[in-house]
DNA sequence: GATTCACTCTACATCGTTGTAACCAATGGC
DNA sequence: GCCATTGGTTACAACGATGTAGAGTGAATC
């Protein structure tokens, strides 16, 4: 069978907790005796068994990320730059794919699978405020956007509400009357779907337009296709459209080329913004604006949060990080010329908020 | 600390093998027995220790999938994919990111990470035929692609070759004298870039046409960037192109950014056509005719084939699996209307092969 | 010269399961 | 009425590492 840290023992005359000692860079052996350890290592081909450690040391250094879908563009960017934070801290990341359905989201906090790994990045999708106990868990656990407000947890999101109000207020002062939001969610309280559309219909107020239901498209998922679909319906139904926000990057791709199909040129006869800053909108056509939320920031909090949880206590106290976002002005919005390079139209600063706890853990 | 087998085995006054037993649905136990069991699970909220039964038994029931980066579409695709082959065969997927990056793609073999999981599905972009023997390993394997032709290891690949071929057939077909290939790899003689080339070399002369080394425009990494820049490149040397054929579909959006910058509009002055036909292909302005490789069975037979050798004997013959390909023609390419939905251009056929082995497992 | 201390290393128990062998009923065949 | 079989259960020993406590050294301290 496999070679063992006994047969390393064994061969270079030592015990075993000698070689662990070895292997795990325990400072205080003799140089003759780290030398015999490691040929024999090295001679007998051992290598340490990580699932012998992981039950020893409870610990996997593994840590779980739970996105809804690797094929949107956004979750696949943040699921790459996870992978990379987490291996700079040694960190090997298990990627579930919840595919925006509740029961799976409820099986990442209680499954099986949750144990395998030290802590949990859990970008919730469908479980919301109602859920909060779901989310006062034993484990470190850091929550992706704003779903769920009193959860005991550490928070990275995102400013929803002030990032679109501001792509909204961008869209009036370019002139345009008529700005449709693509990718509501009727009845939604919380998620980003209502936080982007109150602060469209914020910046809406701000900019003295009058909210008409006619221009608010709705898209469960926000794919691609969904935005197609629906910027098309919208369309087809003989709304008067002269901009559009869609609330991710995804249907604003999609959009564009329902308005395409339509022989509605962007920006010409309609402006367009997105949402996430994914790398598809500075290579489509055209360029599509969009607020970037701060991804690589959300990336590496997330990451260190979770860190930071796992080796402290418990009963720390939570914090909710939110990171700086920009507004993004690209072709789509006319705010650069055709082929001109990008330019950042508006800045909206983040911050981190410290929530005391009580002895017991919960929020103060 | 955690409730162990060994708190139920006491609560429900049986022994601890029992509680394994009916944990893992052993079927020669009592109802009445059974029963109690459950119920101690239930009310001390009993969790089995996953480690501690990876350790006993030897297997972890995870699977290592190994791409260049998650940021690219069809990478992203195909762990999307590959995670849900995986979960209807309970498998969970732990994904490295290899970067591109030779080192990186060494370790997916050998490294400290491979002994987590029960074996590997291994795209590689860097290691090639020189490095056969690393390919060699004694864990479940699965290799994506074919950089590495005598790996003894099961192969899922695709007709690039062939599939090159037509998509340049194709584009003469239309009419298309001045074909440029966008990605090419100088020197490289396996993988995507060689063989896609060599496709597009034999396509040109099946068509009848010259080729011209000012169409083939290199790039190392086929992310979308990449693709703009060597279009770009092209452009501004002043290459004549009415057609381009980019050997993935990043490079192919790329590059319809440049064509665009350029004020050259496709199709009506250049035709395009990508691979992989990932979903943004789909609604880019205009849709981009591509190469559908068969992403969908490749995903689903790399993982079928590891689990068959997780579960069989070492010494089983290899396999080759080609799926079937097609040529998928869209708005880029003037094979649709614009506006019209996709339609199938050309199909080729994949096929399995098998690959005997001696005792000693290797190729005969 | 006794005491302390820092090094270096070891013995042993332990992490929480599952495989193996074996035991004690109860059943069935002859 | 005895033996073989099956059903239901258990005791014990792994799986391969690490934490703890402590035993020897030798050098430094008083």
């Amino acid at each position: 069978m496999a070679v063992t840290m006994h047969d390393v023992a064994v061969r270079a005359g030592v015990s075993i907790k000698t070689v662990s000692n070895v292997v795990n860079g325990y400072p205080h052996i003799r140089p003759e005796t780290r030398r015999r350890v490691e040929e024999a290592i090295d001679t007998l081909g051992y290598r340490l068994n990580t699932t012998a450690r992981n039950l020893r040391t409870r610990r996997t250094d593994m840590i779980t990320l739970a996105v809804p879908e690797l094929s949107l563009p956004y979750f696949a960017e943040l699921a790459d730059r996870v992978i990379r934070a987490a291996e700079e801290q040694s960190l090997t990341v298990l990627i579930e794919q919840t595919g925006g359905s509740r029961e799976r989201e409820v099986d990442v906090l209680t499954g099986k699978r949750r144990q395998l790994t030290d802590g949990l990045i859990f970008s919730p999708l469908e479980l919301s405020q109602a859920d909060v106990g779901l989310f006062d868990v034993d484990f470190p656990l850091v929550i992706l956007g704003e779903r769920v407000f009193d959860a005991p947890a550490d928070h990275v999101t995102m400013n929803n509400v002030a990032a679109a109000r501001a792509a909204t207020v961008h869209l009036a002062a370019l002139g345009h009357r008529r700005i449709a939001v693509v990718g509501a969610h009727e009845g939604e309280e919380l998620g980003s779907a209502a936080l982007r559309t109150e602060g469209y219909k914020q910046g809406l107020a701000e900019a003295g337009l009058p909210f008409d239901p006619a221009l608010v498209g709705e898209a469960g998922l926000w794919h691609r296709s969904t935005g197609s679909e629906t910027m098309g319906r919208m369309l087809d139904a003989g709304v008067h459209v002269d901009a559009v926000f869609a609330l991710n990057d995804a249907m604003a791709l999609g959009a564009l080329h329902a308005l395409h199909a339509r022989d509605l040129d962007v920006p010409r006869d309609v402006a367009l913004i997105g949402f996430d800053d994914v790398d598809d909108v500075r290579y489509s056509v055209p360029t599509i604006s969009s607020v970037d939320p701060g991804s690589a920031q959300i990336a590496r909090t997330a990451v260190d949060l979770l860190v930071e949880q796992i080796a402290g206590p418990s009963d720390r106290a939570y914090r909710r990080v939110v990171p700086t976002s920009r507004l993004v002005g690209r072709e789509s919005t006319g705010d650069v010329a055709e082929g001109a390079p990008e330019r950042i139209v508006a800045e909206l600063d983040g911050g981190v908020e410290t929530i005391a706890t009580d002895a017991l853990g919960r929020t103060a």
